[in-house]
DNA sequence: GAAAAACTGTACCTTGAGTACAGTTCCACT
DNA sequence: AGTGGAACTGTACTCAAGGTACAGTTTTTC
């Protein structure tokens, strides 16, 4: 499972506090590249923001070939960990499988809600419009990742459906999707609007889907 | 409304064949945009796979901005020109508006089911991770062509809301959101995948989801 | 206190994006 | 049957950015 790198290290140690440098690359570039996407960020605002000097830069990455692969492996692991947090979260509420995947989504909508600025976007979905720009490796990265999140769905959506029916005639990996699915049009349109209400507003209409589309096995109908 | 530029002419006639060439850059413009971003495509890329000088673009564009303001306005018009024809089509089928609307939807999702390839996305998307690359007449002209969507999904859900019982705390203006979220959402998962199953899986979960969530007012229950 | 890691600073090369404009061809109109 | 304008071509210039190289400096670690 992708997520828990706690007893692994690349290259790195959690003693003292390493990588400070290569991870302030990281967060800056990310928060660049969400606004001007990737070919329209250059190594100089990333240096500039980040306070480096270009050979820092390329003393922490070969290139922004490397960079991105790091951005998409931090970017995934980080919402990996947010994820599995809130699942946690939901999971002490009920023990009832559709209720912990509603409890999920209604605290994921309220983290957004409770966001300070507009949602940054999704990486995934920035590289997704730039995909030539990038080579097959990082593509696949991300496919791997958004399979990932398919699981983490799939896995609970199953465990749901032993309890209530599912009413739809569409595959369960579909269902699983339209996570992922509504999150990134969410954040599209808050993007536009240039408001969170839209994603959070997205990320309740899919609860409210589960909730219409799990019914009671007595009251099942095909 | 959108979508109706016969009577109007910005120095061009329909007489002869004017335009070939500027519509001819528009799309292979659109076509490597899609693929490697806005800032990714150099001009350079699409005066060669236009089959077209330098000087031959800059007599038609005054510079990158204004290409990439055509592009936003020509994809929205025709956007709206095809969601018309659907309507259209499903219009006649029903006069049930709630019939209507996922006749419109099943119409949609066979559309992108019978793409010989993968949806090629949606400019509005690309562009919207690129926004600070962007002057603002874009962003504003992004954000007028989401609101179109909206309306025209707002007005046939609140006609539909009039015959059946809408079972959702949540606003109808998120409601029809959630069209432009699931394409938006389904586009992104269709071209990680490299398939358009995930696009029509999107399309069909949101008729589903209407289907469920419109309940005959006999029926309708807080 | 020596060695290795983590940088800074500078200088340079190359590509290509974007701009500008002068010149050329094509065609419509009279 | 030639003039004027639209639709280009060709060329040339500028400047930013990616990437390279490397020598020197600071900081950490053993």
């Amino acid at each position: 499972m992708q997520g828990t790198n706690n007893e692994r290290d690349h290259s790195m140690n959690t003693t003292t506090k390493p990588e400070s440098t290569r991870e302030r690359i990281l967060a800056v570039a990310e928060s660049i590249i969400l606004n001007n996407g990737f070919s329209g960020t250059s190594i100089e605002d990333i240096i500039t923001q980040a306070a480096i000097t270009k050979g820092g830069f390329f003393y922490h990455f070969n290139g922004k070939r490397e960079l991105a692969r790091a951005l998409v492996e931090r970017y995934l692991e980080q919402d990996n960990r947010i994820f599995e947090d809130l699942f946690y979260q939901a999971d002490q509420d009920s023990d009832d499988p559709l209720q912990q995947l509603l409890g999920f989504l209604d605290r994921f909508a309220d983290m957004v809600e409770n966001l300070a600025e507009t949602h940054p976007g999704c990486l995934v979905a920035g590289f997704t419009y730039e995909s030539q720009q990038l080579d097959e490796e990082i593509q696949e990265l991300i496919k791997q990742g958004v399979l990932v999140w398919r699981k983490l769905f799939q896995i609970r959506l199953q465990r749901a459906a032993t309890q209530y029916s599912l009413v739809t005639d569409l595959p369960i990996t579909a269902v699983a999707d339209m996570f992922t699915s509504c999150v990134e049009g969410g954040i599209i349109l808050s993007r536009i609007f240039k408001n969170n209400e839209s994603l959070v507003q997205q990320v309740r209409l899919y609860r409210a889907f589960l909730q219409l589309a799990f019914v009671s096995r007595s009251s099942a109908a095909g």
